[in-house]
RNA sequence: CGCGGGGUGGAGCAGCCUGGUAGCUCGUCAGGCUCAUAACCUGAAGGUCGCAAGUUCAAAUCUUGCCCCCGCAACCA
């Protein structure tokens, strides 16, 4: 077992603004990233996110707002680190693609590569729309007419110099390393989906290259100064020049990508050829060897009702305006709790309330909130102690017991976020039904003062597990459950999640920002 | 005959690999209770498990055929 944990989202492309895609990726992070420090410590664990800046469509945008390249990826990168910030992402580190570190492991790489023969030269040629600057894949062009999908304009056949990655060398030893890998790529079918792949088709070696003269917002290629670096190739590397380097040998070196560290590359479905092939190829051709613990995750997409979400239909939703309406932790909840990770989900502001009304107002906020009542009104707000514990209460107490172990490895060993809030709520249940079946209320009037202290007690400490276990979640409710349990004198103040009124009018009372 | 995913009570899903009383959440209805945010707890209604055939003592689950939906060009998690 790993001692060390690194864990990465990818890098976001910054041709636009992030949605919410983006920040499904990096909260899933966060939260694994918070449950593993818990459990490695904090300083066993390493968590990075950044940005991927090079490439013809940024000089393209960049072109057309009018700023240089730099000037714009500066601006479009500052949204990305205020939305981290704003959703209490605790990444350790932030890399972009054209800072200097990176830069120069890309260099160092390249050269490594392509000494030991791996990259080689070659004519690509390919219908080319002028007007578009872009290569038009044989299956888009319109044959008959020869024109780009696009714009429809007529294009040409053209050939250029490039260069090319040997990806074919290596496709049996990545079959076989990904059999005796199991749980390489996750989950299984996305295993089986690599797998099928690689077994049918013959891997065709990777561009890694642009002529200059096209594009030149990119890394040069140290052998090569009329081209620069393609950006999967230089993308990729990310993982490693974000937390190592190089040495002179030719070694790569790093804290964090040893035979102690689980190294998880968190993606979404629609970029897993690329970490799934080219990311292990590439590290093997560098002679890095892959963590026996590693795990590329492909999660699933969020559609919007039937549709896909994508910016040319402009149903696109902004994270920001979703935490500010609803608040940050009903934000991270519900895009964790509502779908199976890996699969793809449904997004609406409905499912948002019904998750919020049942789930973290109905179950959690009530559970915290008639507790709270009961210490004021009972125990003049002091939290009682344990006296004596019936054979529920006993249960009771042996549940939250397991309650860690048995939420965090759900989290840690299978990536199931939603079936660890489960778990989780489980708890939350288990305590509201106790309250039903003590009647505390009856307690009271009997005057059976022992019984009543013990069944407050056992349901602050169902709250207190709950609330340890919701920490990675949603680390401010987590923060305000402590607080609330931590005063001298415990009054029920106001409730966590107020209720959202969907009957009368509606918008009528969010929560506050939390 | 391209590849993949899916079709299970009103909605969203699990179960299928390793056949044997069809389960969960939400919604609906009824009841209970009052510590609580009309919240909580209990119970009920509601399904020929896409269609058809086959294997079997027995199929949502295995086999075959068919029908329907969604991805597989790009932006992009």
């Amino acid at each position: 077992m790993a001692n060390k944990f690194y864990i990465t989202t990818p890098i976001y492309y910054v041709n636009a603004s992030p949605h919410i895609g983006h920040s499904y990726t990096n909260i899933a992070a966060d939260t694994l990233a918070r449950h593993m420090r818990k459990s490695l410590g904090k300083d066993n664990v390493w968590f990075l996110t950044g940005t991927d800046e090079h490439g013809q469509k940024i000089q393209k945008a960049a072109d057309e707002s009018g700023l240089s390249p730099q000037q714009f990826v500066d601006k479009v990168v500052t949204q990305f680190k205020d939305l981290w910030q704003k959703l209490n992402i605790s990444n350790d580190d932030f890399i972009r693609t054209t800072e200097k570190r990176h830069i120069q492991t890309v260099t160092r790489a390249l050269e490594i590569a392509y000494a030991k023969g791996d990259i080689y030269q070659a004519q690509y040629e390919g219908w080319y729309c002028v007007p578009c600057e872009n290569f038009c894949t044989e299956t888009q062009v319109q044959v008959e007419d020869k024109t780009c999908p696009d714009c429809n304009r007529p294009i040409d056949k053209i050939s250029e110099t490039n260069y090319f990655f040997k990806l074919s060398n290596y496709q049996d030893w990545l079959i076989k390393h990904i059999e005796s890998n199991p749980g390489f790529i996750r989950p299984q079918i996305r295993e089986n989906e690599v797998l099928s792949f690689l077994k049918l088709n013959k891997l065709t070696d990777l561009c890694i290259s642009r002529p200059k003269e096209r594009l030149n917002w990119g890394i040069p290629l140290p052998f090569s100064p009329e081209h620069v670096t393609y950006v999967w190739f230089d993308a990729l590397i990310n993982y490693i020049s974000a937390v190592g380097s190089f040495d002179n040998s030719g070694r790569y070196v790093s804290k964090w990508w040893d035979k102690d560290t689980q190294v998880v590359h968190l993606i979404g479905k629609d970029i897993l050829r690329h970490h799934a092939v080219y990311w292990p190829i590439m590290l093997h051709a560098l002679g890095i060897e892959l963590p026996k613990e590693m795990v590329v995750f492909a999660h699933g997409w969020w559609m919007m009702g039937q549709d896909k979400m994508s910016k040319s239909r402009g149903n696109v939703v902004a994270p920001l305006d979703m935490a500010d309406k609803y608040g940050i932790d009903t934000y991270r909840y519900f895009l964790l709790r509502d779908v199976p990770f890996g699969l793809d989900g449904n997004f609406s502001e409905e499912s948002i309330i019904k998750r919020f009304n049942s789930d973290l107002a109905n179950d959690l906020g009530n559970l915290v909130y008639r507790t709270l009542t009961m210490i004021e009104k009972y125990f003049q707000g002091q939290i009682p102690g344990l006296v004596a514990l019936d054979e529920q209460g006993k249960n009771i107490l042996a549940s939250i017991k397991a309650l860690p172990k048995e939420s965090g490895d759900l989290l840690s060993l299978n990536f199931s976020f939603s079936l660890s809030l489960e778990r989780i709520w489980n708890s939350i249940a288990m305590a509201n039904k106790y309250v039903e079946e003590t009647k505390p209320w009856n307690l009271a009037k009997e005057n059976k003062i022992d019984e009543l202290k013990s069944f407050i007690r056992l349901l602050v400490e169902v709250i207190r597990a709950s609330g340890d276990e919701i920490d990675p979640f949603m680390p401010q409710t987590a923060v305000s459950i402590k607080e609330q349990f931590g005063k001298k004198e415990i009054k029920k103040g106001n409730p966590l999640f107020p209720r959202i009124d969907t009957k009368s009018k509606p918008n009528s009372r969010l929560p506050a920002g939390r």
